[in-house]
DNA sequence: TGCAAAGATACAAACGTTTGCACAAATCGC
DNA sequence: GCGATTTGTGCAAACGTTTGTATCTTTGCA
C-alpha cells in the first residue's frame, strides 16, 4: 500500500506537506496541493485511517448501542443516524446488547477501546441506572435516544411518550371503550413510566377511574402480552393501550383464542409502528414514533455537540383494532 | 489514560514485557504476568486497540455490507454473524448500501481504510459484477452471502435457491393450481436466476408448460409486486411463486383489489420468511432462508479462513395463501 | 565445574499519520 | 530598501502498541 511517504518521495517534498495538502490545510500552495492530489490518485493512495486516528487520539467512528437490531424501530433509528453520520464522514460501529446489561458494558468498553468519537445509546431494558455508562465512557460524547437515563449528562432524544400514550388512550375512550387496561413496560425505563403516566392522565381527564389492577407491568414481548391479554379479558377490560407493539400482538392472540372480536368487543392501540401492525388482521392502531427521525436527531446532536433533550412527537395511526363501530374502509 | 509504558514504569520493567504479558505470550514468567495484570487492573488500563491495529497492520473489525438493515432477512444475518464474531473478539462495522452500487463502493473503501480483518458482503441488487469489489478489497478476506458474485474468489454462503423455488412451485402444483406465474427478481443476481430455474424445473417436472410471458422480472418490492400481480391476474394465472416476500405482499394487494379470493381462487408462495408473512391475512406461505444461520456460517467461514461455497437449505412453510382447499386450521 | 540450552527480559525499530515549531522565501508598508 | 509580516515547507517528535533480535540469567546435564 502506498503511504504519504511514497507520495512525498515521488514529488521531492516531505510527508508533512503531503499530509497537509490532503487534509485541506490552507497553509499549502494551491499548486503543490494539486500535484499531491494528482500523484496520490495515480499511485492509488488510500489514507490509513488507523494511523491517523492513533495520532489524533480519536477515530471517525461513532458507536451505536441498541438492544436488538431486528426491531424495526431500532433498525430505522440506525438508518437515520447512519445516513447523517456517513455524510459527515463518520462510520458507525453497531453493537447489540440483546437486553443484557453485561453485553452493554462489554459493548461500551469495546467502543471506548476503539476511541470512538461518540456513542449513541439506547440502553438495555433492565439496566438499573446509568452508572456503568458514565464510568466506562468517561468524557466520550454520549447521545442517548429512546431509552434514556435522565440523570446522565449529554444530549437525549426521546419520544413524546406521555403525550403519545395520552392520545392513544383518549382515542380508545372516544371510540366508546370504557374499561381500558394497559400493557405497561418496565418501570426501570423512563419511556415506559411516561407512557403509563399519559395513559393515566387520559383516563382521569375523561373522568374514568385509574385502576392499578388493570396495569400489566413488564410486558413488551408477544408472550407476555398474550398472558396479560388473558388477564385483562378475565378482569373485564374492553380495551388495552399497549406500550409496545409486540405485546399488543400477543394480546390480540389472546382475544382470538377466546373468540372475542376486535375491534367490535375489544379495542387495542399499540406503540411503535412496526411493519406488521399495518398488515395483520385486524390491523393494529399504533403510535408512530418516527424512529428514522430519532436516529437523525441523535446524529445531529452528536455532530453539533448539543447537550439538550429533544422530544420527537408521536402520531396516532388509527387502524382497525380500535375502531369499535367497525366502519373501517379500504 | 494509562498506557503500557505507565505499567512498565510502575513495575520497573519494559513496555515490551507488559505487552507480552497482557497478550498471553508464553515467553513471560507467570509471576510477572500476574504482577502486570494486577497493576493494569489497579491503574485502570484499557488497551488502545487503535495503536495495536496500526502496529499489526490489521484491525479486529469485520465489515458487513448489506443493502438494507431493516429487512428482517439482513438484520437476522447480522445478528447471526455478530454473535459468532463477538465471541471471537471481533467487532462489526455495518454499512448499508440501500441498493446503490456507488454506496457499496464507498462502504468497501471505508472498510479498506480501516484495515478491517475481513468483509462480509451481500451486494446491491443492480451491481453488474464484482470487479469493483476485487479492485478495492485487494487481499482483504471476503465472504459473500446470499447475493454473491460467483466469479469472485473466497467463501460464499448461499441459500438453496433452486431447490427452494422448486419446492415452493411444486407445492402450488400439488395444491391444485395450474397456471402458475412467478415474480422473479433481478437477473443480475445469481440468487434470483436460480430461483427462476427452480420454478421452471418444477413446472416441467410436473408436465406443465413454462411460459416466459408469466415471468415478471425485477419485482422485489411491494409496489412492483402489486403491478405484476395485476398483470398476472389479467394473464389468467391462478397462482404465483414470488422470489421475494414484499413482492408477494404486493401481489396480495392486487388480489384484494380485484376481489379475488386467496387461497381459494389464487395461490401464492413467497420467499424470505419476514415476520409479517405469518401475521397477515391470508398468512403467506414462504420459504425460510434461515438468515441467522447464514450469518453464523459467514462468520465461521471468515474465522476459519474457508474458501468454499456453503449452501443453506430452504424450508417451505405452508400457510394459508397456498392452501387451495381452505382447510387451514388454528 | 563448565557449557549448552532454554527461559525471561530489554532494546529499538517499526506502523503511517499529524502537528508544533523552526526556518526560508516571498510580500508588504513605509 | 529595510524591517515586519505573511506564506509555504521541512524537521522531528509524537500517538501506543507489537515484535525481531540481542542480551542476560537460570537451569540441566555430563
Amino acid at each position: 500500500m502506498t503511504t504519504i511517504r511514497d507520495i512525498a518521495r515521488a514529488l521531492g517534498i516531505t510527508p508533512s506537506t503531503v499530509s497537509r495538502a490532503l487534509s485541506g490545510n490552507p497553509r499549502v500552495k494551491e499548486e503543490t496541493r494539486r500535484a499531491v492530489e494528482k500523484t496520490a490518485r495515480e499511485m492509488g493512495y488510500e489514507r490509513n485511517v488507523v494511523a491517523a486516528n492513533l495520532r489524533k487520539g480519536r477515530s471517525m467512528i461513532v458507536g451505536i448501542v441498541i438492544p436488538r437490531i431486528h426491531r424495526e424501530f431500532f433498525s430505522n433509528c440506525i438508518g437515520g443516524a447512519e445516513s447523517i453520520l456517513n455524510q459527515a464522514g463518520y462510520s458507525v460501529l453497531i453493537c447489540q446488547t440483546l437486553e443484557s446489561v453485561e453485553a452493554e458494558i462489554q459493548a461500551l468498553k469495546t467502543l471506548k477501546n476503539y476511541r470512538v468519537a461518540g456513542v449513541l445509546l439506547s440502553h438495555a431494558i433492565n439496566a438499573p441506572n446509568g452508572d456503568h455508562v458514565k464510568e466506562i465512557l468517561g468524557n466520550t460524547p454520549l447521545i442517548q435516544f429512546d431509552r434514556v437515563f435522565p440523570d446522565l449528562p449529554g444530549a437525549k432524544i426521546v419520544g413524546a411518550n406521555c403525550d403519545g400514550a395520552y392520545k392513544a388512550t383518549r382515542h380508545l375512550i372516544e371510540a366508546g371503550y370504557r374499561k381500558i387496561g394497559t400493557l405497561a413496560g418496565y418501570m426501570t425505563s423512563q419511556a415506559y413510566v411516561e407512557r403509563l403516566a399519559g395513559y393515566r392522565m387520559a383516563l382521569e381527564d375523561a373522568g374514568l377511574p385509574f385502576d392499578e389492577k388493570l396495569v400489566y407491568y413488564n410486558t413488551i414481548v408477544r408472550e407476555t402480552g398474550y398472558e396479560a391479554g388473558l388477564k385483562a379479558i378475565k378482569a373485564g377490560c374492553d380495551a388495552l393501550y399497549s406500550a409496545g407493539a409486540f405485546s399488543a400482538l400477543g394480546a390480540i392472540d389472546a382475544l382470538k383464542e377466546k373468540g372475542i372480536r376486535a375491534p367490535e368487543d375489544f379495542g387495542i392501540v399499540g406503540t411503535a409502528n412496526e411493519g406488521f401492525t399495518a398488515l395483520m388482521t385486524p390491523s393494529l392502531s399504533t403510535l408512530n414514533q418516527h424512529p428514522f427521525e430519532m436516529g437523525e436527531a441523535a446524529a445531529h446532536a452528536f455532530l453539533e455537540g448539543r447537550l439538550d433533550t429533544q422530544v420527537i412527537p408521536m402520531e396516532l395511526i388509527e387502524r382497525q383494532s380500535s375502531n369499535k363501530n367497525n366502519t373501517w374502509q379500504k
